[in-house]
DNA sequence: CGGCGGGCAATG
DNA sequence: CATTGCCCGCCG
């Protein structure tokens, strides 16, 4: 979309102020949802981050938000740069919410959550299981937080080689990134896991690690 | 063990 | 298209 500065949805950033992005990223698209924010990339057909603002209230209103599962191709994307349902049938790998679709404070933002652009291929017995607890473990942070937080979602693509799923080529993560920054206590940390199965470094690491890792510099600006 | 949240695919 | 049943991993 022309959106490119999420002009429509600064509320989901923490100063109403997106990431800065190292130079040189092409066929970028900003997308707005209710309850969050896609910067997505026609070049892996996954997000580049996913940008939430979540507090108490907002989690507490999700938990009589009944789940959707019905996925969809985003159709505000080019369809030349859209992932489709049909990358995704039969390739071995989830549908991965960025942006969970637990979370979601409201029914459009359940059925908003379900687009393709919030996903990425991710493997089923990481996504059940040592991410949904990352997941399950930030909204009970959220849950004991004195006010908004604000999380940023997304895949790393650091394989030698990224192999692709579908007809569109939609590229599989070789890592997964949760980034959680507390404004009311200035902290704040990232989860860092390979997109497998398998035990996982439960352990955060820093926010300049992230940055170091993926050039983004998500909190500029930020306190 | 059951429940929950993350998914999948077959069936009409 | 919605319904239904199933798998996975984690927790209390």
């Amino acid at each position: 979309m022309g959106d490119a500065d999420f002009a429509g949805c600064r509320e989901h950033f923490p100063n109403g102020q997106p990431p800065a992005l190292p130079a040189g990223l092409t066929g970028l698209h900003a997308l707005c949802f209710d309850a969050f924010a896609v910067l997505y990339s026609s070049e892996t057909r996954t997000p580049v981050y996913v940008a939430q603002r979540l507090n108490r209230a907002s989690l507490q209103a999700a938990r009589a938000v009944g789940r959707s599962d019905h996925f969809y191709a985003e159709a505000r994307l080019p369809a030349s740069a859209r992932a489709q349902l049909e990358d995704y049938r039969g390739s071995g790998y989830a549908r991965g919410h960025m942006a969970p679709a637990a979370d979601m404070p409201t029914e459009a933002a359940m059925a908003q959550s379900f687009s393709l652009a919030n996903m990425v291929p991710q493997d089923m017995g990481h996504n059940s299981g040592p991410w949904n607890r990352i997941e399950q473990d930030t909204r009970q942070y959220v849950m004991r937080a004195r006010g908004d937080v604000y999380v940023f979602t997304g895949p790393a693509y650091l394989a030698a080689r990224t192999s692709r799923i579908g007809d569109s080529g939609v590229a599989v993560p070789s890592h997964l990134f949760k980034l959680v920054h507390d404004p009311a206590t200035g902290r704040a940390w990232a989860h860092w896991h390979q997109n497998q199965a398998g035990p996982q470094a439960m352990k955060p690491i820093s926010e300049e690690a992230l940055v170091q890792k993926l050039g983004i510099d998500f909190l500029h600006g930020a306190d």
